[in-house]
DNA sequence: AGCACGCCGACT
DNA sequence: GTCGGCGTGCTC
């Protein structure tokens, strides 16, 4: 009988992956934790195999750890290291239940037959309440109920056979302000039928399709996410909702915790880890059917998933940041295919990567029937300073107006008037950027701040010119408008209060970088400017374009709901660009013909497989003698090519421009060997190695 | 990643 | 003679 397991060790290191045998304890299998003795250290270990025998001696695990992973996340575990140049230690990492809470288990009164018989004998006495005599004076009549507070009265009754005390889980549960609130079922468009048509009827096949739901902003997606969702819960199957950062868009949550109730599951990082423990148990147990959460609920223990939705595809918050730079929008896909569910991608301004590789289903009007605002091109080329005469104009006269400038602070960077300092990151080779609120200059990149310099340490000038405006600065410009200004970006702390101030204000003007761009739906705004189209635009990357095009398609779509005469102005030193041109026309499908043709001809992604490759090292020259030995063994690879120093070291990388299909995965096979030989290599033992397959 | 083993230089 | 530098190699 198979009496080994196969474990993998959870240990961040690179260079060490499994599987590796132990004797196999009672009732374990593939997806049980376990603690491990693992050289001279004990560590939690995933299951990933069982066999029959083994070539090592074994050693037997330590203990067996509660809350099995499902054997369908022990694949996805190893799938996603594979396709991401990963080890499968740090991708099962990522599946793990919650550490750090348990279950809470407490005391609950039930009542007896003899307990009932006891009410019904009170009866008589005008209400049919037993009373305890706990300084609580709880009823009797509402059992069951918690026990804490009257333990010793329940327990007396208890002793009077009227009540039986047992264990019981509770659970914490996130505090949604939907909670309670049924709002009633919009009916459909007939554009709403459509796409839910397409989608049950695919969902129905052995092997569903993957839709794009390429809907404007206002057409009403959500309910169409709703109703699929009703659907899939009515055939017996799970639904998983994947949305863009959770604290900028609670209606996602409270649409389906208001209309599924307690089947609804939240997973988002604002949850304290007794809450996030039981939803987790929740999901893992089936007592939760659907869960909303951001991208790393696509890790999600479900079963029996039947419908996958990928809320806001665009938004680049799905990548990864950390070591599996994983796509959540590509896992969602693995998921999907895993169990037989139907994918569904949903934006306004859809990736063309994904428009290239999923049917598109479209929702080409809003449900109120309001039309999109006029989008108008300003041109800056002949007019000196950061807002147009035009813009101004159009400032003055608007009620309420959305203000997008990407860039924060007072302004971008600080130079000496008479020797030419430029202050800079001691860390890093960028500016410091001055916050004037906070008196401050700061790093944007690894958070280094400072004093405000009055004198410049080199020539001992008093005279320090500021150079470019950010958000802060333009707060306080357009206060001269006479109007509320509220400001919105990554320095204040809580935007709740920012958005509920604006939304009741009568008339105000918000500014902030992209943010202000997403989520929240107001009403009344009639204006919606993009300040410096530019800075996304001229930002080197192939990707900048698409960026653009959403932004300001995204800024559209918040002016002019129920606002016949809402208009956008975007202002560029480049008039004719592709994005600006197309997105003031509303033309997503000429913006990304055009796109496509362009990426194809110059093969980039969804023509070709990105694999980034990021070599740094605190000593200088090391890393880019690691890329230059990592380009060497990657025939066709570009680079390398230096990058700007990073919280203090150098940095350089290579790209590969990989296939797509069947070679993709021996392309991330061949970088990830590279950099394997490379970091053995003890001339680049102070190098640091990072692989971005899809880097964005 | 840890952690021990092991083989060379400066100290009591 | 021993303490300790960190190069090398292993963990079922």
């Amino acid at each position: 009988m198979s009496h080994i397991v196969q474990v993998e060790p959870l240990t961040t290191a690179r260079a060490l992956r499994g599987p590796f045998d132990y004797v196999r304890p009672d009732g374990t299998d593939v997806g049980s934790l376990l603690e491990v003795p693992f050289g001279r250290q004990r560590l939690t270990a995933v299951v990933t195999g069982v066999v029959d025998h083994s070539e090592h001696r074994l050693a037997a695990p330590l203990r067996v750890l509660p809350d099995a992973l499902p054997a369908d996340l022990v694949d996805l575990g190893l799938w996603l290291a594979r396709e991401y140049a990963s080890t499968p230690a740090r991708a099962l990492s990522l599946l793990l239940p919650p550490r750090g809470a348990r279950e809470r288990v407490q005391l609950w009164a039930h009542r007896t037959p003899d307990g009932d018989a006891a009410i019904q004998a009170e009866a008589h006495l005008g209400a049919t309440e037993l009373r305890l005599t706990g300084k609580q004076g709880a009823l009797l009549q509402a059992l069951p109920r918690f026990a804490g507070p009257d333990l010793g009265a329940l327990r007396r009754l208890e002793a009077r056979g009227l009540v039986e005390i047992g264990p019981r889980g509770r659970r914490r549960a996130p505090q949604h302000t939907a909670v309670g609130i049924r709002r009633p079922q919009p009916g459909l468009t007939a554009d709403q039928q459509d796409a839910l048509d397409a989608i049950l009827a695919t969902a129905a096949t052995d092997r569903p399709e993957r839709l794009l739901l390429h809907g404007v902003t206002g057409s009403g997606k959500t309910e169409v996410y709703l109703r699929a969702a009703a659907a899939t819960l009515e055939r017996g199957r799970a639904v998983l909702i994947l949305v863009p950062e959770i604290g900028l868009t609670p209606q996602m949550i409270d649409r389906f915790v208001g209309r599924f109730g307690d089947t609804v599951a939240v997973l988002h990082s604002k949850l304290g880890a007794g809450e996030r423990y039981d939803e987790w148990r929740r999901l893992r147990s089936g007592a939760a059917r659907v869960c909303v959460g951001p991208r790393s609920a696509v890790f999600a223990p479900m079963d029996r998933l039947g419908l996958v939705v990928v809320d806001e595809e665009h938004d680049g918050s799905y990548k990864n940041e950390g070591d599996p730079r994983y796509d959540a929008r590509l896992v969602a896909e693995k998921r999907a295919l895993q169990h037989g569910a139907v994918l569904v991608c949903g934006s306004a301004t859809p990736r063309p990567e994904s428009v290239h590789a999923l049917r598109r289903v479209r929702l080409p009007r809003r449900v109120d029937g309001s039309s999109m605002p006029a989008v108008e091109i300003v041109d800056l080329r002949h007019a000196p300073g950061a807002v147009h005469p035009r813009t101004h104009e159009a400032l003055v006269d608007a009620r309420k107006a959305i203000v997008l400038l990407n860039r924060r602070g007072w302004s971008n960077f600080l130079t000496c008037r008479s020797c030419g300092r430029v202050w800079e990151c001691p860390q890093c080779d960028v500016a410091l950027v001055l916050h004037r609120s906070q008196d401050r200059v700061a790093c944007h990149h690894c958070g280094h701040a400072e004093a405000v310099p009055g004198t410049c340490p080199d020539c001992g000038s008093i005279s320090i010119a500021r150079h470019g405006a950010g958000t802060e600065r333009l707060e306080h410009d357009l206060a001269a408008l006479g109007r509320p200004v509220l400001r919105l970006d990554a320095d204040v702390r809580h935007a709740g209060p920012v958005l509920a101030a604006f939304e009741r204000a009568d008339s105000a003007i918000l500014v902030g970088t992209q943010v202000v761009a997403k989520g929240h739906d107001f009403p009344d705004v009639d204006l919606g400017v993009v300040l410096d189209a530019d800075a996304t635009l001229r930002f080197p990357d192939f990707r900048a374009e698409e960026r653009t095009f959403a932004l300001v398609t995204q800024l559209a779509g918040r002016a002019g709901r129920g606002n016949a005469g809402a208009r956008v102005l975007v202002q560029t030193i480049d008039p004719t660009a592709p994005a600006i041109a197309f997105a003031a026309r509303h033309d997503s499908d000429g913006f990304l013909r055009g796109e496509l043709e362009r990426r194809e001809a110059l093969r980039y992604p969804p023509f070709s497989t990105l694999i980034r490759i990021v070599c740094s090292s605190e000593s200088t020259g090391v890393a880019h003698a690691a890329a230059t030995a990592i380009h060497a063994r990657l025939p066709g690879a570009l680079g390398p090519a230096p990058l700007f120093r990073l919280r203090g070291r150098e940095r350089s990388q290579v790209v590969l421009k990989g296939p797509v299909g069947p070679g993709r995965r021996a392309a991330v096979e061949q970088a990830d060997a590279a950099v394997r030989e490379v970091s053995a290599d003890k001339a680049y033992k102070a190098a640091a190695f990072s692989v971005d397959v899809d880097a964005q």
